[in-house]
DNA sequence: CTGAAAGCGCTAACAA
DNA sequence: TTGTTAGCGCTTTCAG
């Protein structure tokens, strides 16, 4: 920044008041100023400017992995929204484990981020002090966690699982399967379950058979391998209800070997809306939610959250349900 | 730090050094420091940290978007590689563009990364002038770029392409065409049309017709509804080799919707082995390599460079290839 | 509208 | 093994 002030022939200061929108500095200086910049290749160093100002202009997000689609798109949309206000997003993974977020919740805060979005669930108790310590707005999104560490904004999993339930009773199916992708504790699964759990009951229905694994990674591989269990615990299944279209491409596979037809013989119901459900065959009927969306309401809640601050307001938790909706096709 | 420093009755530069694994602190010293640190939850700031020293530790990797399993798969590989160095990897979107992938560059810059990685390709004169400047290690990787910034860990999309045709070939197919998920300026796609073209020759085929789209947001759809186009360019076709399992996906749909059954009219060949490709009805024949160690192989690409900084070596250019295996299943 | 001085929190280099 | 001094490149604050 030195040598470029020096050729534009202005102080420091004058060139660092150039590179911002709302400084007071002559129109002709500052455009002599960017062309300077322009030929020397500068590029500023937000480092510095950090730590003299205090503002990293970062905000951090962990997601458990980005290798399914769906919080790639959520980071998408919350990149999106960030980029207009000037803040970058740093991504960070938890490979589905609570102690690889608190790694990376460790190593994100030594950036002093300005917020921090992580997905709802279960935090390690370390990870809970350091996120009230950071001081900073905190989103977690797509599923509400039992302790909510400050914002939410959250996928309404409990009316997937009674839109995925009231789809199949209108069927005429009976017998209920619901199938999480991760393990017992995973809390999408469980609001899933109880969502299904509800809309039997008002049908009058068996109590569905709750299933979980831990398919997260490999969630085809995983559906597919789940239907001999399945099929042992409920053999009489007509209705299964899967965390994710992956799992549910996985059953339908598995069910298919088993030599069940779908979804003549046990209908079959996803959640996501993945582009490949419309391409199947059969046609998988799935629930549906806007993830990008969800990442730009989330982007929505941090800069309100900001807004507030600056003006001095008390700040209260923002509690925003994303909606879902049936996406009829034919598995179901 | 200085609260940190005052409360273990040291200085600041001890605590400091006691954070480091290598510095010389005494056993005692280092143990009262460290306890001090995790009683008041002190966490460094690495923007200062970076500001004094000079290295961010920070990598910067820009992709075209995390929302297709493929790199967040790379870059889950190139983060465990990189945190077992000490290094944080920094994300950032180009969203299939080239003036995107300037951008998110320069921001990227601004945080000062020890190194680059982005995916092989065009990039914009700016951008390539950035590259320059900014004289850190550049690795470009997935596919070999015509003017390489510097490394190049690259898939053999040519070999991809040959494998392809030699399946067909031996499924007495006759009649190729090569579909690229990106536009004709795409190198992957050119790569593998190369490489199918090379092939063909070798057989004494007719030359494949080559059939490129803007499908990598939506390969799927994209897939499906090139199907239309490639029957109407080339009505004998018999075999169709895909720039993607996605893309594939869609060219089975779009087929079978045509009244052209898989595989008994044509073959159709993914690539990328996605694990949705084993449970599809017909399962996917496709051309696989291994993601995540393409991720790794970048890490171990950038571990070495700085070693070769390190000793004062010349820093000669890597060139990487990372192989592909034919995966045959039931579609071709 | 522009400039000068001071300092953000840390670490390199040197001293003890 | 530990401490002191200086300064990284920027922005805040205060003067002009």
């Amino acid at each position: 920044m030195a040598d470029v002030a020096k050729v534009a022939g202005v102080s420091a200061m004058t060139v660092s008041r150039a590179l911002r929108e709302d400084a007071s500095v002559s129109k002709a200086t500052r455009a002599r100023v960017l062309e300077v910049i322009d030929d020397l290749g500068y590029v500023p160093d937000q480092a510095a400017g950090a730590l003299s100002s205090g503002r990293s202009k970062l905000v951090g997000m962990i997601a458990p992995s980005f290798t399914s689609a769906m919080y790639g798109a959520v980071a998408r949309g919350l990149d999106a929204t960030l980029t207009k206000a000037g803040l970058q997003l740093f991504l960070g993974f938890a490979d589905f484990q609570e102690e690889r977020e608190e790694q990376a919740l460790e190593a994100l805060l030594r950036r002093r981020p300005e917020a921090v979005v992580l997905s709802g669930g279960r935090h390690t108790p370390k990870a809970m002090r350091m996120l009230a310590n950071a001081s900073v707005p905190v989103v977690e999104f797509f599923c509400a966690p039992v302790s909510p560490a400050h914002h939410v904004v959250a996928v309404d999993l409990r009316a997937a699982g009674r839109l995925a339930v009231e789809r199949l009773a209108a069927g005429g199916r009976r017998s209920l399967v619901v199938i999480g992708e991760s393990d017992g504790l995973d809390i999408a699964a469980q609001e899933r379950a109880i969502g299904a759990r509800e809309a039997a009951a008002e049908k009058g229905f068996r109590e569905p058979t709750a299933l979980y694994g831990a398919g997260a990674v490999a969630p085809i591989d995983f559906g597919a391998h789940i239907v001999g269990e399945m099929l042992a615990r409920r053999p009489d299944v007509d209705g299964v209800v899967c965390g994710n279209d992956g799992v549910a491409i996985g059953v339908i596979a598995g069910l298919r070997r088993h030599g069940r037809r779908v979804p003549d013989d046990v209908a079959v119901i996803g959640f996501g809306d993945h582009e490949v459900g419309r391409h199947l065959d059969p046609a998988l009927t799935t629930i549906g939610f806007n993830a990008p969306s969800l990442g730009v309401e989330v982007g929505k809640v941090l800069l309100s959250a900001f807004e507030a601050v600056r003006a001095g307001d008390e700040i209260k938790p923002y509690r925003l349900s994303i909606g879902v909706e049936l996406v009829g096709r034919d598995s179901a």
